[in-house]
DNA sequence: GTCTATAGAGAGATAGAC
DNA sequence: GTCTATCTCTCTATAGAC
């Protein structure tokens, strides 16, 4: 089966460039200090071109979270739909989770930007796309009381998968900057299978999945 | 015994409130999108007034992280101090960190842009905050062959340190934005204290905690 | 589609009066 | 100590040529 089709035209090639500048750089810099300068020369072209594509810096930025969030909606949803046991629902959300972390590393650090923005007054771009996430896990562990001799929710999933997501995006993010080993890349198997076996032992604890009643 | 003197003379007012109004806009808007004229318009004075105690953005941000992670480290050696079993050392930095996030959910913030916005080339301020940190970890687990006995490693410790921290701020930060329930707060001992339960869940499994030497 | 040129706002830093 | 005034730079956004 073919990948959702990449670039063809000169215009397509184009706009996938600039958001895969983009991308890096909001990541890598925040909004506010990311010139559309630097984006454009990254590129190779000029900061003006960019706005024949994006009306502006925020419809830009809005694009790449639209693209990384939904890129893990997507492989998300194709790998639930595989599974029909409520564990192993679970412990497939968080596989694809922390590999998608791992592939896409920009998206610790987007994530860690939108949460330290987001207030209650304010909400979160973050949030149209999580939003599905949150329903799903409500869903699952809330609105089944058949499900309840599977797993005894011990505390609120939502919690959880604050947490599990919180410790996954600083572990990302912080620990090159954290360990002085040179070239340290938290992003390689030898180093996301252990941090994805640590956090399914997390998840199990947290969530205690009963084998057969009592 | 008393705390350190809190401000006396009108120029030491002056300076806490700068200090203060500025941790809470630059935990809230970071430290770009933050306007120095913001910082001295809730403090009540004018722009040009901030320079006379702090020479520029950068001072003044400087020393709002060595305010509140200062803060951090004093609070944690205190209460280590006070404590000799392995197990209990562990068990009251933890308890130590969620508290005082709790009290001071700037820190929150301010960690997890430091964090976003560190690399590997560019190291963050807060390394030199935490750096005592992780030397303890080490000294505590890595350096005492005598207490292997107590304690059983079966992952980095700084590897734990890192999801705890994580999971922490992640989770503080979050939760008023993922939860609809109007006027939210982790703050209040209703939520801080569970956080701290399942926090300690975690590190006592992933730190697995030896009773007596088979 | 991509460019050059420019307008215009915003914000940090500095000088000097009070 | 705190203010007013100003300088200067950066960056976004827009207009219009090619």
């Amino acid at each position: 089966m073919a990948q959702p089709a990449g670039p063809v035209t000169r215009s397509e090639r184009t706009r996938s460039a600039i958001l895969a500048a983009a991308e890096d750089l909001f990541a890598e810099r925040g909004f506010a200090a990311t010139r559309l300068e630097d984006i454009a020369e990254r590129v190779g072209i000029k900061r003006a071109s960019i706005v024949y594509y994006f009306k502006d810096k925020r419809e830009l930025y809005e694009a790449v979270l639209s693209s990384v969030l939904g890129g893990l909606h997507q492989a998300l949803t194709a790998e639930l739909s595989r599974h029909e046991d409520l564990g192993m629902r679970i412990e497939a959300a968080v596989s694809v989770w922390v590999d998608y972390v791992g592939s896409r590393p920009t998206l610790a650090r987007l994530l860690l930007r939108e949460v330290a923005n987001a207030t209650a007054e304010k909400q979160s771009l973050m949030l149209r796309y999580t939003a599905p996430f949150q329903e799903l896990v409500l869903r699952e562990f809330m609105d089944r009381p058949d499900r309840r001799d599977v797993v005894k929710v011990k505390v609120d999933p939502i919690h959880v998968a604050s947490i599990i997501a919180g410790a996954t995006v600083f572990y990302v993010a912080a620990m090159p900057n954290l360990v002085s080993e040179a070239g340290f890349d938290p992003t390689t198997r030898k180093h996301i299978d252990p941090l994805k076996e640590e956090l399914l032992r997390i998840v199990r604890q947290l969530l205690e999945t009963r084998g057969t009643p009592t």
